[in-house]
Parts: structure tokens; C-alpha cells; sequence
DNA sequence: AATAGAAACGGACCATAGTCCGTTTAGATC
DNA sequence: GATCTAAACGGACTATGGTCCGTTTCTATT
């Protein structure tokens, strides 16, 4: 008896992990040919030999596979303002890392927006990006640093709403904003945001 | 000879005119008993009683649809912004205006969200309701009249990326807020982007 | 090595938005 | 009323994200 009783986090088994290897880099030569929003979950799973079915066993859907190839990146940038050296990360004034990250959300965008706004519709813009939720909570504590007493939690959302990467996208390539203006109004909307506190 | 030389704006041929309307109500049955989410072009098409071409001759696109379902009521509502009594209207000072159209447009979207949602993803993101061109160009002047000089074109986009469908909708239905805090909290942005000026 | 069962696999299948093109029809002209 | 043409029609077809489930494969256990 002692039916094999399912260790958790058991490894992942070999095939699989060979598959996810296949997947990931078939996804990202894809993407280097025809873009992010030109991949196909159908064609994936043929460049990589794997079926359809695997693919969406992997990712679940076709934004979790844009998340888990974003992952890196992200993980990076979350370190940057948590962890990273200031204005951005901890020493500078609450003010000061708002505007940073600000700026830092928009180098990132334009960096990766293609994948990060491909990420985001999974099921039409239900559930953000698991990130999203830090990135409210950090606007929100450098908020209530800077003395900004009323409701901080929704005010942190709506000037997160300002850096979506739909928004930014548009703005840069539709419109033909530059960067350093889009970072500029976002300088500007959060100093007046804090200092009327 | 002088072939028929097609007048600009010729009326509408008569059995258009019919499926138009036999799908509008169409429209509005089916989404009164599924919600706008649960209508699909191919049910509507049949209870309207003709082919899918048709629906799609006719509206263009899902998005297009759900647009002529709004069209009536964003009507009235840049009517009431546009011209109506203070202090939406004219005649209030420029920053008790903003805060009255973000309030406003609260109220409308628990109205219409649904609706302005469904009207929004146009091939995903792109192009917004013709709408919004006017709301940002309603804002800009605003800021201007209340003497706020540096990019109000694109602080007015900042401000309006607050009130986005989907992000009030989702403030309200998943996270429970309610109207008025939205309401305040719109007021308190506004305030202090005009008072920094 | 044999075995068993959990995990992974694959591809047919479904739902839905949107396109295409051969056919029908309104309505203007003669 | 017959005719003609542009407009409208309809529904089969495509593309794509996502699901289902019978089959295969890995690996721990004996």
C-alpha cells in the first residue's frame, strides 16, 4: 500500500520540461519574426512539434505564455524599486521614487509594451497581471510617505490607470508622444498630487 | 445614357431600413436578457431573422454595434457637457466643470458600462469610441481655462485614462467601491492638478 | 525488469468574430 | 409593366483562442 502519496512541488518530469524548453524558445523566434500580436497559439505548437494541447497545458492561455515569457524582465524591474539603488529604489524621497518609477514604467514599455499589452487581455482585460498589484501597493506606500491622507489606495490606482501599457503605447505610436514627455506629465501629475497634501 | 449618377446620401433602401431596425431590437432584447457580454453576433443575426453578412454590413464590427446601441445616450451626455445648465455646463468655473464630468461620467458608466465596454475592444484597444476624442479635447480646455500651461493635451489624456470603462468598471465590481469614492477621489486629482497650475 | 498510476500528450472539437462571393431585390428608368 | 443595376442579402468559410478526452510516457515502487 502507501499509494505514492504526491510530494508537493514534486520535479517537473522530464518530457514536460523538455516541452516547456521547446515552447519558449519557438515563442520568442516567432515573436522575433512577426511580433508579439502576430504569434498564434496554433503555430506555436507546430514550430515547437508539440500539440495545441500541451501548449495551453503549459500556459493556460495564451497571455500566461506572454506572462511567463515577460517573467524575467519583470522580476527585474520589481527588484529595481523594491530593492535597487535610489531614486528609484529606497533612500530617496517619496516623491522623488514616484517620479522615478514613473519613468522606469515608461522605458519598460517601450522595451517590452508589445508583450506586456499581449499579456494583458486575458479575457479582455479581467485579471491584471499578478505585478499589477505590487506596483499599486508601492505607488500607494510612497503616497501615504509623502503625507497624501485621502484614500492613497484608490488615488495609487488611478495614476497606475496612467501608466497602462495600452495608453502608453498609443501614445507613443499612434500619436507620436515622445518618452521624455509622457515622463515629464507623469512628473508633473504626481508632484501636484503630493504637494497638494 | 447619364447613368444613374449615385446622388450623395441616398435613402436608404427600404428592406435595409427593416433589417436595421429588426436588429437593433434585436440587440437590445438579447442583451436585456443575457447582458451585452452574452451577445453573440451569430444569435443575433438569427433572432433577428437574417444572415450573419447582414449584421456585419451593417454595424461593421461587434464594437460597431454596441456603438449605435450607445450612440443615443453618449449623445445626450456630450449635450448635457457640451450645453447643458452649469455645472457641467457653461457658466461654472473651469475646475468645479472637471469635477463635474468625471462625476458624470461615473454615473454614466454604471449605467452604460457594459455597453462601453463591449463597444471598446475594436480589434482590441485600438481605435477608441469617436467619443473619447471629444472628452480629452472637453478636459484640455478645461485645464487651459483654469491656467494650467505645461502639455494639457496630455495631462487632459492622463486624466481621462482615470475614467476608463473598464477600469471604473472593475473598481466597482470587483473591488467594491463605491460611487462616491470614486467621485472624491476624482474631485481630489483634479484639484490638484488645476491648484498646482 | 515488471508494474501501476499519475502526469503529460495530441489533435479533434467548439465558440465566436469577421470575410467572401454568388444570389436576390428594391426601385429608378424607359 | 419590363428591364437593369447597384445595393443588400445570406450563409458557407476562415482564423483563432480555448477545451476535452482517449492515448502515451515517465518514474517511483516492488
Amino acid at each position: 500500500m502507501r499509494p505514492p502519496l504526491p510530494l508537493r512541488d514534486a520535479a517537473e518530469r522530464s518530457d514536460a520540461a523538455r516541452n516547456r524548453e521547446r515552447l519558449l524558445s519557438a515563442a520568442r523566434e516567432l515573436i522575433g519574426e512577426c511580433g508579439a500580436a502576430g504569434l498564434t497559439m496554433d503555430r506555436l505548437a507546430e514550430q515547437a512539434g508539440v500539440g495545441k494541447g500541451t501548449v495551453f497545458r503549459r500556459f493556460g492561455s495564451r497571455a500566461g505564455l506572454m506572462l511567463t515569457l515577460l517573467s524575467d524582465s519583470e522580476a527585474a524591474f520589481q527588484e529595481r524599486f523594491m530593492f535597487g539603488p535610489p531614486p528609484l529604489g529606497p533612500g530617496a524621497p517619496g516623491l522623488e521614487r514616484l517620479i522615478a518609477f514613473g519613468e522606469e514604467r515608461i522605458a519598460y514599455i517601450i522595451e517590452f509594451g508589445e508583450l506586456a499589452l499581449a499579456a494583458e487581455d486575458a479575457t479582455h482585460g479581467r485579471s491584471q497581471p499578478p505585478a499589477a498589484a505590487l506596483w499599486h501597493r508601492h505607488i500607494e506606500v510612497l503616497l501615504r510617505e509623502e503625507g497624501f491622507d485621502a484614500d492613497p489606495w484608490l488615488m495609487a490606482r488611478s495614476l497606475a490607470a496612467t501608466l497602462a501599457p495600452d495608453r502608453l503605447l498609443n501614445l507613443l505610436q499612434v500619436h507620436g508622444v515622445s518618452a521624455g514627455r509622457l515622463g515629464a506629465t507623469w512628473r508633473d501629475l504626481v508632484t501636484r498630487v503630493v504637494s497638494g497634501a
